[in-house]
DNA sequence: CCTGTTGTTTCGTCAGTCGAAACGCCGTTT
DNA sequence: AAACGGCGTTTCGACTGACGAAACAACAGG
């Protein structure tokens, strides 16, 4: 409201933004995040003025990327929003191939099997099969999350370029629960432990009462791309399943690194 | 290059478009039409100025929505996209019911099952579920057809709003094969059967040696909103088939229907 | 009938966007 | 090795078209 200045240095600073399309793509995802909104709501969820948030609706669905329900006056998106979707989902080597796997995982040991990138210093989930118990995790596609807590994320950041570990490192760690790591040398060390085993398995630190199991994920070249993880309610987790679990996670991570290309151990010197 | 003039005129009397987020979407969509491509090929893909499409291009990185690789100096769509995809796939009720319908429809039938939908003045498909067979009909979601040709974009046409039957029926209908239906008047016929029937059977229309079996989707309100759709090969097509097709969609889009809230005839009337 | 809210439209100003052209960086060719 | 062509990146100034503010219209509820 009153940044005026602040935006400015930043948005000219920054270099090669394209200010309107900067807008456009971020009150585009505001709007997959409320859909059913009308042009006043989504106008102050963005912080936009009212007559900018009207003609970029009015943009956006010109190209089909939002409709508007006319009676209801009401924007949701569209279906070149879909189209995207579909074929990103194609055009990514990654999470074309995953699908199987996740499904595969998901249901050997019947609970929610996600596949997670690393976004900057946030960890953001692009796939996932959900368990098919009644009590289960939630999750979804998109959501962002943090590198220093949880299992994918630590494998993510286990695997990380170095300047990342030690941005990361160096920042204070959110506690989310008691169990979340916040002294840097104690994630240090997990994380070394997770690159000597190639998997993990975390308790309780992102949510209470959950936990989730881990390994690294590979392209063709040996670089980790991704964390294939499973994870669920504690209550589930008794030492028979836990040893399932590790298994089935790093069996399926392996599966998935092979189709991707990598070339690496092979199944002899896993188990 | 030299319409200038006629741009300009388009896009300020067009109203409300903001045009650099209007040449975003372009960009946007002509990537996921072409991954991998660089700069200089995007540009001139959409017929923009290199310094435009680079700024587009670094504006759109930013916000996630393309990615773009670092080495070898191309792009392709980026999560963002993909999570946009989920998120609208969740929001639409038709699309996130429809994925059993068309599972169910193409394992009974063998065939590739589609869901489209009207867009303006064209049909698009929304949904799809490829046959189980090695020949099958080549089809991918947010491809863009005509409204006059094919099974289901004539159910979608039948079932449209007067004036948009009004504008294709008095409009040159391309030809696409022999069977076309080009003539308005026999165009109109074809309509009113579809209306009768509550079903249709097209043959050879938009591609040589394919067929399609279409029928309406309902919703609560008992407007049509989409066309649930079979096609493939005329090969398999054989009088045994085609009863078991027709009967199999008809069935599919009023289950569909049904789980929108559809409270129309009950399955005494069908059959 | 009034009132509060929402979506739409208008208008003038100025910031931000755009095209052209120059630059530097490769990989290939001569 | 040097010259070339093609690419992505950067700079710059002119101009325009995007923006905010505020008026207007269209409702819904009381």
């Amino acid at each position: 409201m009153t940044q005026t200045k602040e935006e400015k240095t930043r948005e000219t600073g920054d270099a090669y933004l394209v200010a309107s399309v900067e807008r456009a793509a971020q009150l585009l995802l505001i709007i997959s995040e409320m859909p059913g909104s009308g042009v006043t709501e989504l106008a102050s969820a963005t912080g936009m003025t009212k007559s900018l948030t009207f003609r970029l609706l009015y943009t956006l669905e010109s190209q089909g990327l939002v409709r508007k329900n006319a009676e209801r006056r009401t924007y949701a998106l569209g279906y070149s929003a879909l189209i995207l979707g579909e074929r990103a989902r194609r055009q990514s080597p990654l999470i074309a191939t995953a699908e199987d796997v996740l499904a595969a995982l998901s249901s050997k040991t019947r609970e929610n099997a996600l596949l997670l990138v690393r976004d900057g210093l946030s960890s953001m989930c692009i796939g996932m099969k959900e368990s098919p118990q009644p009590l289960r995790i939630f999750a979804s596609v998109g959501r962002a999350g943090p590198l220093h807590a949880g299992g994918g994320p630590k494998v993510l950041l286990a695997f990380a370029p170095e300047d990342v570990r030690e941005t990361v490192l160096s920042s204070p760690l959110e506690a989310f629960t008691d169990e979340t790591i916040v002294a840097p040398g104690a994630l240090e060390a997990s994380l070394a432990r997770i690159r000597r085993d190639g998997q993990t398995l975390s308790v309780g630190e992102l949510d209470p009462n959950t936990f989730s199991i881990a390994a690294p994920v590979r392209d063709h070249s040996g670089t980790v791309v991704a964390a294939l993880s499973v994870n669920g309610p504690t209550a589930r987790l008794d030492p028979a399943s836990e040893q399932d679990f590790l298994r089935e996670v790093l069996d399926h991570a392996v599966q998935l690194s092979r189709r991707l290309g990598w070339a690496g151990p092979d199944a002899a010197v896993l188990r």
